[in-house]
DNA sequence: TGTACATCAGTGAACGCGCGTTCACTGATGTAC
DNA sequence: TGTACATCAGTGAACGCGCGTTCACTGATGTAC
């Protein structure tokens, strides 16, 4: 639905055989600068994207817009989608950053990503991690692009694992079977796709979604304005909850 | 703004002297009603509360909301309002159904009273603790009301301290000095406003927190539909989530 | 290299809809004497 | 207890707006010979 290929266009036509015509060129440039408009409407209008607002911002006639999108939703699931890969991509490249052996460093990088490119996109974040827009409802393509940050978290607790670098204090609380046979296929799952030998046990992975819903559930308060009249010092007091968390995953200190 | 008494209500003239008159009667089972059927509406149309739809779903005239509440924003302010106090209460009386001195148990109660309310109420909760409305702004009122879990749970800490009966686990990660400042201050308000003597060490309040944001980070994941796909067994790993919780911020067993 | 036809981008008017809010009005309820 | 006036609840038309989407159209770009 968001992906315009079966609109004839010619860039599909021949791409990879030879130069793309002016035509192609210019349509895909088109094509970027209607998500370019769309997303500074976002941040005004919130997730009441207009597409006649769009299209006033560019300076064309609304109807234009139908060459590009075949509807309204279609944009909007455009954005979710480019909004989930832009943020996966920030918080893999920040990952990548940090050398390989330092998990807990590795793991706050993804942490500050994810709060940095909130904050810098706080309508879009409220887009992908906000109440469901009414009337939408998202299309399966944006499941995978939306677990990246969780992926992240989690193979960085592989890894330590895999390296015997990870050391969880015992808590009283102990897993139950469900939730165990839950993380358990999970874990199959992801072991199997990535062809991987490395195994993760299901309490750590279960430590990792604490860490994980901490992440976002801390963001939400923040750019949603739950932090308001509480916590002034908002980067250190996250950067402490992330500490707390990869403690509690047991990732080792520098 | 969300009160209507500033029209000349004859119940709010003679409010607590003589019998209310037959119109304030009926005037105040009509409040109750436009809320009772707005809540309905806002369950179909996410927070895109129309006051035609209400008027429509009422069968009277549009226009005769305005008796009631002078504009849009009045009433949706009026069901946010409401929203956090059902919730409130619903936690409130959970936890007063547990026994003293079963720290753990009040703080599961009012983690599963929150979690069965959002379940019970999505798109209200999705109101309260999704992204903001927007061009929508919640007033002043909305902040106290709005804080009672986190007080709740904060006292049910502040209980066990008192008591002796805390024990938290050591982890190695120590607070920042900006953010047990801030801790500080919450803490000292929150004893003077309550005329209370007993303390509550700002480490123990920082872990209070992390439960806090895990409650109501978790159930948003739950509502907004997160958890598509990897959890199924959603109490069971709820309930395993905050006895973790409980444990971090140190609640004695059962 | 040039011509004839097909494809595409963009226009502007139009459709049909829903919305919040205002306003002059009718009829019922309440109040003062 | 009855009457005159004030207050209130609710009506229905209207204003002005914005929206998504369709459609017949013009002019430019591309393609096949």
């Amino acid at each position: 639905m968001a992906d315009c290929s079966r609109f004839g266009s010619a860039f599909a036509t021949v791409a990879g055989m030879s130069a793309p015509t002016l035509r192609a060129r210019v349509r895909a440039e088109m094509i970027q600068e209607i998500k370019v408009v769309a997303r500074r409407r976002l941040a005004v209008d919130g997730a009441n994207l207009s597409l006649r607002g769009v299209a006033r911002d560019m300076g064309i006639a609304a109807s234009a817009l139908y060459r590009y999108f075949p509807s309204r939703d279609d944009l909007l699931t455009a954005l979710i989608l480019e909004g989930y890969e832009s943020l996966g991509a920030a918080a893999t490249s920040a990952a990548a950053a940090v050398s390989e052996g330092d998990y807990r460093g590795r793991w706050l990088a993804v942490c500050t990503a994810v709060r940095d490119w909130a904050l810098a996109h706080p309508t879009e974040y409220g887009l992908l991690y906000g109440s469901p827009v009414p009337g939408y409802s998202a299309p399966r393509d944006t499941i995978r692009p939306a677990s990246t940050v969780v992926l992240l978290l989690s193979d960085i607790a592989t890894a330590a694992t895999a390296a015997g670098r990870i050391d969880p204090p015992p808590l009283p609380t102990l897993l139950p079977a469900p939730v165990r046979a839950d993380l358990r296929v999970l874990i199959d799952q992801r072991t199997e796709a990535e062809h991987l030998t490395a195994d993760l046990p299901e309490d750590t992975l279960a430590r990792v979604l604490t860490g994980w819903t901490q992440l976002f559930g801390l963001v939400s308060f923040e750019i949603f304005g739950r932090l308001e009249g509480t916590i002034e010092a908002r980067a250190d007091y996250f950067d402490h909850q992330m500490n707390l968390m990869a403690d509690l995953v047991g990732l080792p200190n520098a």
